[in-house]
DNA sequence: CGGCCTCGTGCCAAAAACTGTCAGCATCAT
DNA sequence: ATGATGCTGACAGTTTTTGGCACGAGGCCG
């Protein structure tokens, strides 16, 4: 096993676990010293792993992913760059800004001739629609739906009726000027799609609905006659 | 120096010669012996490096960009993934090409729960507007501005008056229902913005401009009134 | 065609980097 | 105070990388 390799599985494991777990723990899943093992949380956190121990508890990973070396054309970064302006104008503040922070983190190991380019980039997002407010943050929602956990909502339709439902959320699309909620209704037995701004309230149910979030935007898209690799 | 800041930099002399480069000269620069440029070549090469070498000709590198290790949180990778997904429904052919293939380097080594989730990615991005048809590519554009190519472009006005006028294309904006091309325009002696559907012809001048393109970006929005970082 | 230039690969000894053991110090939790 | 655990340096042993050399192949030009 190469070092690189060994590198990427030790952040599997360390993101596996959700409390503290020591060195010595660490070090025998990978067949490797304590030394070495030290030595390999180093190498990470210096390739900008947020990596915290601590004397008597242990490692605590904060939840990250490593993209390994790879390899763009021009044009790629371009789009790459473009996409990140997008999103940091027209997504919801919370996930603007991871868009923001991605952005620059990329930008500090482009070369020069790009990374002078790209605060006056070839590409610029103009402004978009404005939005309605939301009353439920957009955040509330894709937590609800990363951790799979069943939500209540009160529900303004189009015809200005106000219904409590319990839903299972599961993707959440972008248009120019709204943004759907995907969910299984469990009031309707089917999915439904809710406008994110006309929903009033919404509250953990406190349990994870019984199916896998995947499983259910697979039966959406099948539903829809989507395939899974075109939306349009 | 360690080897990966190395093969960083051999990228970036490759990027430096427009014509062919023998090894030689290479590790000459590179300090390092010839047999070990092959070896750097072959690694970058199974990166995914586009260098061409030829005996008796050199090596020529396809322009490219390596992104070194980089950590990105979940939300980042979302982003990332989000912002992709509006560029290949929102651009022109071309970038959603390019979109497509970047998008498809990084889900090859995203982790199994984000890779398998991505094709039903939490966020998607819904069809936009239709676009009014380009009579000139959004591609012939973005070629002209990266190598700081003065047009002559045939541009119809909101009153349907055509006009001839050679221009310095500086960069691009995308809304939802337009895209506009930002020039300094010789005719005017300012810049401009022209709506890229209006555009009815355009053709190389043959020159390039006498200013850098970044130089012309920083002007323009220093006449907007808008920073280089919050283009609203 | 021949000569020169150059890419590409294998082999092996030397050099460099990595690993594991040991020792010592510091911090946290009970 | 004690036990658990992070952290670092030193050094011998192990593994990987490098450079020199040899050989074959292909492109370009006179």
């Amino acid at each position: 096993m190469s070092r690189s390799a060994r590198l990427l599985d030790l952040l599997q494991i360390l993101r596996r676990y959700r409390h503290p777990v020591a060195g010595t723990v660490l070090a025998e899943e990978l067949g490797i010293s304590l030394r070495t093992l030290y030595r390999d949380i180093a190498t990470l956190q210096a390739q900008g792993a947020e990596i915290e121990g601590e004397a008597g508890v242990g490692y605590v990973l904060t939840p990250s992913y490593m993209l390994p070396p790879l390899m763009f054309t021009h044009g790629e970064i371009e789009a790459l760059i473009l996409g990140f302006r997008f999103v940091s104008q027209r997504a919801d503040p919370e996930i603007a800004r991871d868009a923001v922070n991605a952005l620059a983190k990329i930008e500090a190991v482009l070369p020069a001739e790009l990374r002078s380019q790209s605060p006056t980039a070839a590409f610029l997002a103009g402004p978009s629609s404005d939005l309605p407010p939301q009353k439920v943050s957009i955040d509330f929602l894709r937590q609800a739906m990363r951790q799979e956990q069943a939500i209540q909502v009160d529900y303004r339709d189009l015809s200005d009726k106000l219904s409590r439902r319990i839903i299972w959320p599961c993707a959440l699309t972008y248009f120019d000027e709204t943004r759907l909620l995907v969910a299984w209704c469990t009031l309707r037995h089917n999915f439904r799609h809710f406008r994110t701004d006309r929903i009033e309230a919404a509250e953990l149910v406190g349990q994870r609905y019984p199916r896998r979030r995947a499983t259910l935007v697979r039966q959406w898209q099948q539903q829809q006659g989507l395939s899974s690799t075109a939306v349009k």
